[in-house]
DNA sequence: TGAACACTAGACCGGTCTGTCTGCTACAGT
DNA sequence: ACTGTAGCAGACAGACCGGTCTAGTGTTCA
């Protein structure tokens, strides 16, 4: 864990930590000792462990948007694109080091249904109901209700 | 919270909290407070948080595994067992308090890929897998392949 | 009556966690 | 050379949690 401006280290430990053993088993000393960085540092940067978990959730949603969108373009039309977005999930998925998907880990070990946790969970599956509704309608069908259904999956 | 022997009692708090809050979040207080027992005699009955949460999860899985084999009756074939699985299932997503596999929220709070938590899963997953297996021999088709794939949701 | 038993209430201990604070070091700009 | 800034190292406080222990209460059976 070297090179980058203490943020990114931090981030970097953090997404490696927090996802493999969970948030909230995972201490702040564990995450500053793979970082190479200061206590201090981390509450110069992030001012409370809940913000560090925030930053790790949205850099985690950021790279899965990026990641989809990217791979999207392969596909021409958008009923592809609709089972295109399966088949790269799938790819993740089937990657070794997979342990589920972190929104759902992270949440089922949030104490409140509000909450940052609970939150950035929520706007992760909003964006993949919007992304699939987007698709969905222009591929043409009753959205909705198929909407809701692939998003239990 | 009342009725029911202590460890009856116990068992029903813990699966309450545990599942809607996480193993780690909820703590030995909340979990004897909730059952109306003295923390003595949790200590008593299952020796350790630990053990608590063992039997939470096997609790856990044995009224699942009752479920879907009660419910499997339904279905004539095998080929239609198959899909019943999912169906039945589908059935316990849609209801209002669902936050989710129990043991995927379980294990990714576990530190280690080894011990109790990620042993009862494991254990999870190998039963739905027989069960696929036993299914899709009787339906006859190339088995361990599909089995993997369906397993993976 | 009284002894064995199961349970409750809650103080208490040791460890761990988050978060703060104080020094020290190193480098960049002027 | 001087000063500001960013970062490191680690002690420290306060809170919380798991687990133990003592003392008290009610019930059952002889």
């Amino acid at each position: 864990m070297e090179g980058g401006s203490a943020r990114e280290r931090l981030l970097a430990a953090a997404a490696e930590l927090f996802y493999a053993e969970g948030v909230h088993t995972v201490g702040i000393d564990r995450v500053i000792e793979r970082a190479g960085v200061a206590k201090a540092s981390l509450y110069n940067v992030f001012g409370s462990k809940d913000e560090l978990v925030k930053a790790y959730l949205a850099d985690r949603q950021r790279v899965t948007r990026a990641r989809i969108e990217h791979g999207l373009q392969r596909y021409p039309t958008a009923r592809e694109k609709l089972l295109g977005v399966f088949e790269i999930q799938g790819e993740v998925f089937a990657r070794p080091g997979f342990r589920g998907c972190a929104f759902i880990g992270a949440s089922s070990e949030s104490p409140r249904p509000d909450g940052p946790v609970e939150t950035a969970a929520d706007e992760y599956r909003g964006w993949f109901r919007d992304l699939f509704l987007g698709l969905a309608r222009e591929a043409g069908a009753r959205r909705p209700e198929e909407l809701a259904k692939q998003l239990c999956l």
